[in-house]
RNA sequence: GGUGCCGUGCCCAAGUGGCCUAAGGGGUCGGUCUGCAAAACCGUUAUUCGGCGGUUCGAAUCCGCCCGGCACCUCCA
């Protein structure tokens, strides 16, 4: 098949360019996924979500894609965006903090956090990706791959560890544009160590029999250093160069700069021909951060009664490398939106029951705006486009309302179906309303007593006792809403 | 200090040299429908793109300066 190109930006060059893959109409695609130490929060997820939609998108034009993103399972120092860092790990902290207390190890704990992730990622309608490989699933190749790494003279074990030396690689900085000269200059008073020839050398592995997770290696006892996982397992499921990896934009430096390093050191190849790197999020016009405790996380957002989609639809209604502000109002709108696509899907399952005959006079008009959604996703991803076009396409869908005929029906299905498949904000596999009714405590046959109440007075023509009816209950945050076949259903605040 | 990004209507947000008298959404206002509402549907809402100057036949889009915001180098995707 004629395949379309799928532009994309490429933070290694520095320019958006044709998404090229080695074996032709196959992309090997890795992605960064989380640290399992806590909830994954919703900037965690902007660019998970980032990676699905480039997944969706390379799908959409007829590729097959091999995706792979990872399950970090082992503690990482606390200070680990620095190339190297002696610092706290974050799953012991995790363990000793007050959530931490219900587990009995860090084991139970990343256990933990990693279904909980799952399952957020799941509620997202994020894709499954075709392998999900955790650290600790590949030590012992992290353990070959640092001696490998010290045979070929790339690294050197000092009494602290195994350390990547930086020299050796003169390309380290490619990708950051973290020059080793400047980086000498900014190396912080935390992360001396006077055993390291260099203090721009990482750590491939720690030596420390005291660590809560350790594995016996030819150092000892102790545990990889964090950049090495990731660039073993995307050698051991998608080979030695991979086609793209992805990131959020904080992972360029160090752990893209470091994986680039280790990989292309250790097979003399190129690691991977496109780099793309998510934006950070902000919340309310500030930025995410532990200091400012300002997360959100998926779960407590659909705790408040936030449909899961319009979380997604809000993470992606801006551009991905442009900073994107994450708000209430951002929230309310997006799932105004989300219901403009599940009442288009409501209008077309009507009409593929009521199969009335007549013209299609649908197909011409969405297979163009799909084509165009398309076109857009292809062009950088670009998601507000993509929506637009989306969106303009369910409200035709929409305005057809009782009269679609089967035919028009039948167009309107392939095209919620394909928006869908390309964007996923049609249709989530979870239902916000199980929830909801399972916590309300409203006492519901007095309500139902009210309705029928207000409907004999409605019957006799009493609109004032109608009327004060719904003004009662819209006073305890109960909204009535009479449905054109005469029924009044209602729902709370 | 180094590096990079951004400033578009009331709000969010595309567009990066002519198809822009600037997409789309939210909100607003008006209408259809409804006993009245709500929802839905239809229509309305920027001669203008932070400021000033320049390049060009032509700029929101390129260049310069200024003002403002943000990101990475340091927790964090």
């Amino acid at each position: 098949m004629s395949q379309k190109p799928f532009r994309l930006y490429d933070s290694l060059s520095r320019q958006v360019k044709v998404l090229e893959t080695q074996e032709p109409n196959h992309l090997r695609f890795y992605s960064c996924g989380p640290t399992v130490y806590s909830y994954a929060h919703i900037g965690n997820f902007r660019s998970f979500v980032t990676s699905d939609l480039i997944v969706r998108t390379a799908r959409a034009i007829g590729m097959k894609v091999t995706w792979v993103t990872n399950i970090t399972d082992v503690g990482h120092l606390t200070e680990d965006d620095v190339a190297d860092a002696q610092g706290e790990d974050k799953m012991e902290r995790a363990l000793r903090s007050k959530e931490g207390e219900q587990f009995n190890n860090v084991w139970e704990l990343a256990e933990y956090y990693e279904d909980a992730y799952k399952e957020d990622w799941k509620h997202l309608n994020l894709v499954e990706p075709n392998v999900r490989p955790k650290a600790t699933q590949h030590v012992r190749e992290q353990i070959l791959a640092a001696e490998e790494l010290i045979d070929k003279g790339f690294a050197y074990e000092t009494p602290t560890g195994v350390y990547f030396s930086v020299e050796k690689f003169p390309e380290y900085g490619k990708l950051s544009g973290n020059t080793q000269e400047s980086l000498r200059k900014g190396v912080r008073d935390v992360v001396m160590d006077e055993n390291k020839h260099d203090q721009s050398d990482f750590a491939v592995w720690k030596k420390d029999d005291k660590h809560l997770m350790q594995w016996f290696s030819p150092y000892g006892w102790g545990f990889p250093g964090w950049h090495i996982e990731c660039s073993v397992m995307a050698r051991a499921y998608l080979g030695d160069t991979i086609d793209l990896h992805s990131g959020g934009e904080d992972n360029k430096f160090p752990h893209h700069e470091c994986e680039i390093a280790q990989s292309e050191a250790l097979t003399g190849k190129p690691f991977c021909g496109h780099w793309v790197h998510t934006s950070h999020l902000q919340v309310n016009g500030q930025k995410m951060s532990k200091s400012l405790g300002n997360f959100y996380y998926v779960r407590g957002l659909m705790k408040d009664g936030v449909d899961p989609l319009a979380i997604r639809f809000a993470l992606i209604s801006g551009v991905y490398r442009k900073n994107l502000n994450f708000t209430d109002q951002g929230l309310v709108d997006a799932a105004t939106n989300i219901d403009r696509f599940k009442r288009a899907d409501e209008t077309m399952k009507a009409g593929l029951e009521a199969k009335r005959a007549g013209e299609n006079t649908l197909g011409t008009e969405l297979e163009k705006l799909y084509d165009e959604a398309l076109e857009a996703m292809c062009s950088d991803l670009n998601t507000p486009v993509a929506i637009a076009k989306s969106l303009e396409g369910a409200k035709l869908i929409s305005k057809e309302g009782d009269s679609i005929t089967l035919s028009s029906a039948q167009s309107a299905e392939k095209f919620l179906n394909l928006v869908n498949d390309l964007l996923g904000i049609v249709r989530g596999s979870f239902h916000l309303q199980a929830i909801q009714e399972n916590t309300s405590n409203v006492d519901s046959s007095r309500i139902e007593a009210l309705i029928q109440e207000r409907k004999e007075a409605k019957a006799s023509k009493n609109w004032a006792r109608a009327d004060e009816i719904r003004k009662a209950l819209t006073e305890e945050g109960i909204t009535l809403t009479d449905n054109p076949d005469g029924t009044t259903s209602w729902a709370q605040a």
